[in-house]
DNA sequence: TTACCGCAGATTGTTAACAATCTGAAGATT
DNA sequence: AATCTTCAGATTGTTAACAATCTGCGGTAA
């Protein structure tokens, strides 16, 4: 296993936190072998393939890649960086299981953050910006009427809040919120919303969206903390009823 | 070197973070060795003693604390984590150096999450809060008059912060609020704040004070933000004074 | 002088074996 | 029956050697 370029799908998830390396002329995100099984380990858990309190055994990932216990290690702690893997010293890691509680803590903290970035867009107006939300608010829109797919509707929510965060000038928070929204996105999957709760969501997209056109910061930032309040609060439920007791 | 219960002084710094063993009938908080290396240099870092863009090399910790590479590898992964090291692949590892911009990234993300611990204490408005912001604000002023000791300013209203952080429930919200406050305290401390902008910021700190005993949040949010907002704007000046052009 | 190779030393990345610790089950004790 | 011991297997933590890579110096050529 050799250090490679990074796949532009992935790229995303490791901006800013990537090495970077020169191929000719051109300058490459490079992953090294452990960010790569992380990567790998990481969209597992993202995909529900390695459900939250399963663990993960270091020599098994280690056959797995073909590469010794080192690399696997350094690999863990980049997904428990993440927030995606929990290390229990002496215990091995498992993926993160978070309580109600905790989410709830994420989902306050992800609206404190994007208030900021309500802000600063709703200053600068960006075109792209809206041009951009105006189709993504007419897809959630068509995905909360369409047939169920929670999935589909939760990744499209994860990116435009992404995509958002991007025209604010400020990396670091974009990077803490795309680190908190990655952590919270397994739950609203497995949170299958209501078709209900959806339109809701969706409304509030349109709405927030309309505010943006019009350079409303005080009512964007409401709308916006209302609908990630909604969102976590209905996250929090739905665990809290999975899981009647632990 | 063998895993050791937590000096308590330091054990404010691992909260959350740290491991957690049974010792006869006590839960007492346990650091790895990795954890204690960690410490130990993340100390120096934040005492200057390793400024900013010095290199760390892994067998000269590995030599010093009589360990091999291995947990020297594993402390710089966690000091990465707080942002006191920053580590190249295949270069190795130095503290981290902060510009202007990336100063005022933080200084604003900080920004942004106290406004949540803002809004949460003034409406409950712990007595025993309070009672401690009393002592500290005094103290503040004192220091702000006092000779000039940039430094115990600075950590005194570092420990104010986190102090009254520990008022909101949200766990994850102090811990993120404590690492990002680690990492500009280097800097304060650096900046050698001129005497009227101690003055200025215990101003605004009593002043905050005195909304959070009315249970203002509105005023307290709009203090807190100032003054972080000015902390951050001084200690972004005082540096790019400081390296004309690196 | 300036720019470009190329090599030696130093440094990080990886491996495999060994040590320490934990988990869980079987058995003993109350 | 419930709790406590003991112990073997499995798993993580650590070590030291080896491999890959980088840095910087010296030399060479334009």
């Amino acid at each position: 296993m050799k250090p490679r370029e990074a796949d532009p799908a992935l790229f995303a998830r490791w901006e800013g936190a990537v090495a970077f390396r020169l191929f000719g002329d051109a300058v490459v995100p490079t992953l090294t072998v452990p960010e790569q099984i992380a990567a790998q380990v990481g969209d597992r858990i993202l995909e529900g393939r390695l459900p939250p309190g399963a663990r993960i055994g270091e020599q098994e990932l280690a056959d797995e890649f073909q590469v010794s216990r080192g690399p696997v290690r350094e690999a863990l702690r980049i997904l428990e960086r993440e927030g995606l893997a929990t290390i229990l010293p002496r215990r091995g890691a498992v993926v993160t299981e978070l309580s109600a509680q905790e989410l709830r803590e994420i989902f306050e903290v992800r609206a404190a953050l994007f208030d900021t970035v309500a802000r600063t867009v709703a200053a600068s107006r960006p075109p792209e910006l809206i041009a951009v939300l105006r189709a993504g608010v007419a897809r959630l829109q068509a995905l909360a009427e369409g047939p169920t797919d929670g999935d589909a509707y939760a990744e499209t929510t994860y990116r435009l809040l992404l995509i958002t965060a991007r025209f604010c000038a400020n990396q670091r928070l974009q990077r803490m919120l795309a680190t908190l929204s990655l952590q919270t996105l397994r739950y609203s999957k497995l949170g299958l919303q209501s078709p209900a709760r959806r339109r809701r969501s969706a409304q509030l997209w349109a709405q927030a969206l309309r505010a943006l056109e019009r350079g409303d910061a005080d009512t964007l930032m409401a709308l916006s903390r209302q609908r990630i309040a909604e969102s976590g609060e209905e996250a929090a439920r739905q665990l809290a009823a999975r899981l009647p007791r632990p």
